[in-house]
DNA sequence: GTCTATAGTGCGATAGAC
DNA sequence: GTCTATCGCACTATAGAC
């Protein structure tokens, strides 16, 4: 009999492709080094990624998918308090930007790798920034800020701070200052805010 | 006698080259391109650059000699009001994200664009974000900030997220914060401080 | 393995100042 | 015409997509 197709193929390149790419870069990381720390074989990958463009866009949707959950998570708890869930948001990214190998924001890191609004990876990585705001515009709007477009847009100037600094100078930079800038801000558009002083 | 070398070779090369790395990207640009575009000759290109990592490098070091002019010029006429100072870089950077064509820092794209830390391009990056880093320290602590490490990181911050979110989503998204934030942050640092309600 | 793209090299042909 | 800066093309080598 034939050998049997190999669970978790797809999740098995696409869980290396991401560690490259995220600590590399797209267009430094070739396939065939993605193919060696895989161990699979060529064939393999290319049935399951039919050129390195899908590949790079299942992995940015992939990040998209996995940063709402984390976020989902993180909020829960503070359901009925959406000012601390903005707070919570950006204790998120703080979080991320702590990290040992950080290099910066997936997807503003591969939208400027990809700076054609045409190509895959860029709409993956734009899609994502929008739908972000959108659901910070709306905290914003459920915790009765003054202003939720001009709040939502704050804390997303904030975060992209964070992760572009973060990823260049580190966790140390100027992205030390994310959060206390970020509590000024929730404070200054959300008078009645809970959670702020902690 | 002889033919005269042509002036400004090198010149042209870096300002062709200029456009097209701000505008797609360095890895993305091929020399072949920068020769088509000069309309000079092979040969010359690399008379004057022994490699591309050579006119990347060079490259950036001009875009950071051309960016301390532009910040001289501005905050000249406010020699003795460095709060005023402060706000008026950030104005500098409000403008450059306006452009038509804005396309991200070109410092922190190329720092992604090559993340080796040995790489000269990384270098001349990482040279640039900590001098200006720096600057705002010194012009803060002339202001008699409360904490001018903190208000310079709040503003390196800011600034680093307009550029990054000014290159995705335009300076109509969140970049638009820019201004606003940081005459919050100075006037929070710098209780003096002249020049922040206008 | 095949094909394309691109960095980098070298040389003969040409253009232009004298 | 002389002489050299520069162009244009052919070439190699390597890397990477597929």
């Amino acid at each position: 009999m034939a050998r049997r197709p190999a669970r978790g193929t797809r999740e098995r390149i696409l869980h290396v492709a991401a560690r490259l790419f995220r600590e590399n870069g797209v267009r430094a990381v070739g396939l065939q080094q993605v193919i060696d720390d895989t161990g699979l074989g060529k064939s393999l990958l290319y049935r399951e990624f039919s050129t390195k463009d899908d590949l790079v866009a299942a992995w940015l949707r992939e990040g998209r998918e996995g940063w709402w959950r984390s976020m989902a998570a993180t909020t829960a708890p503070l359901d009925g308090d959406p000012a601390g869930q903005l707070l919570a948001v950006m204790e998120l990214a703080a979080e991320a930007v702590a990290a040992e190998d950080f290099r910066g924001c997936i997807f503003h890191n591969t939208s400027i790798e990809f700076r054609d609004p045409e190509h895959p990876a860029h709409q993956e990585a734009v899609l994502h920034l929008r739908q972000l705001r959108d659901h910070l515009r709306q905290l914003g709007a459920e915790a009765a800020a003054s202003d939720p477009d001009e709040l939502a847009d704050g804390l997303m100037l904030i975060m992209d701070g964070m992760y572009a600094s973060g990823g260049v100078l580190g966790a140390a930079g100027p992205a030390r200052m994310g959060l206390p800038l970020s509590r000024i801000l929730i404070q200054t558009y959300c008078r009645q805010a809970q959670r702020i002083g902690d």
